[in-house]
DNA sequence: TGGAAAACATGACGCTCGGCATGTAAGTTC
DNA sequence: GAACTTACATGCCGAGCGTCATGTTTTCCA
């Protein structure tokens, strides 16, 4: 009946931690950034707002610590699926369709919560820029592996545009847009930067 | 000394309104959506609770009129500087430059903090939704006058691809990213755009 | 095995929010 | 110019927020 599992320390306090800051991003995502409240995040936890306490002095270090945790989440994904890439002209179109993928999950809508958020908040914006330049490097260099052939800079411009482009998509899917629309754009897209890669790679200055 | 000016009662009231109405663009702007309180509108409009309760029922009902007002704001914009564009590569080049001062404005930013609300709050997305399509097709028809020659399709793909890459860059230019890379980004994309324009235009299937 | 310390729960405080009831001034109408 | 309607101001209320002070449980260590 009862719980006779015995945690070490260690283990309780990186359990309700991790448990509090999923909680936060299930917040973010299902009732947006301004009605995440910490009684509203350790309901979800199933803990105390004593816990939150204990662990964070202030909801603004929860939200930090949750930015954290977010673009690690979004770190991990994008590199597993990235690795497993062909190369070449078909690399290029996966490549794009994979950078969609993760810009536009329920991981992203959190993160574009924050970041809105983050744009009248000098604090949580200085907590979300360094995570989220270094999200995007590293995003950068998985893909620059992937498109070996190409110049660097043609790599990092056709990477910028895609990710540029797919946050303005998933923008539009928020606030249902048209499903279809978004997939021939993506479709117009892939040809596009396919074509342009075939003419880097062809004929490099 | 003291005001002795004599309105009549729809001046009053379209004046008071209006200034209701832009306080309230000031603060999404200023604070973001979720520090948008009805006293800081009014403590900007210099108006009292009593008179935001006197034209509007509830906040909600306040925010669908900003959306409106917004959302005219905006398309006057871009409809008077849209209209005085040359034709031909160059004016798909301008018209790129046109949208992205149009989509990273401060009108747009309010749009974007609106946006991000109305995910998770159903009232406000309803009231969004038509007025933004309606934005959306009213600039679409005066771009696709300007790129005349282009079948339509093709123009059509060319504005949304534009009209999305730059919300996307507008959301990256919030949260403070690099300015020069977004001035790259940008010439980089009309240079396509410029070079989808030529191709159609030369061998039209 | 008992006491220290960490992990968490509980309850209360001050504050701000949106909404409402009521009062006052300005404009309209006859 | 007096009754009436509209436009706005003032003050209050209940609810929810983040934070803090203080108990209670669980693990650790000697």
């Amino acid at each position: 009946m009862t719980e006779t599992t015995h945690r070490t320390q260690a283990q309780r306090r990186e359990q309700t931690r991790t448990a509090l800051l999923d909680a936060t991003i299930d917040c973010l995502v299902d009732v947006g950034y301004a009605r995440t409240s910490v009684q509203e995040i350790c309901a979800r936890a199933g803990v105390s707002k004593g816990a939150v306490q204990h662990h964070f002095t202030a909801k603004a270090e929860l939200m930090a610590a949750a930015v954290e945790h977010l673009t690690t989440k979004l770190r991990l994904q994008l590199a597993t699926s990235l690795d497993e890439l062909p190369g070449g002209g078909t690399g290029v179109a996966a490549a794009i369709d994979l950078l969609w993928a993760g810009y536009s999950g329920t991981l992203s809508t959190a993160v574009t919560e924050l970041w809105v958020a983050a744009r009248t908040d000098p604090e949580l914006r200085a907590a979300i820029r360094p995570v989220d330049r270094a999200l995007g490097r590293a995003t950068l260099e998985h893909v620059t592996q992937v498109a070996g052939e190409l110049p660097p800079e043609r790599a990092e411009m056709l990477f910028w545009l895609t990710v540029n482009l797919t946050r303005g998509l998933a923008l539009d899917a928020e606030l249902g847009g048209d499903p279809n629309r978004r997939r021939l754009l993506l479709e117009e897209w892939k040809r596009i930067a396919v074509l342009l890669y075939q003419d880097a790679t062809a004929a490099p200055s």
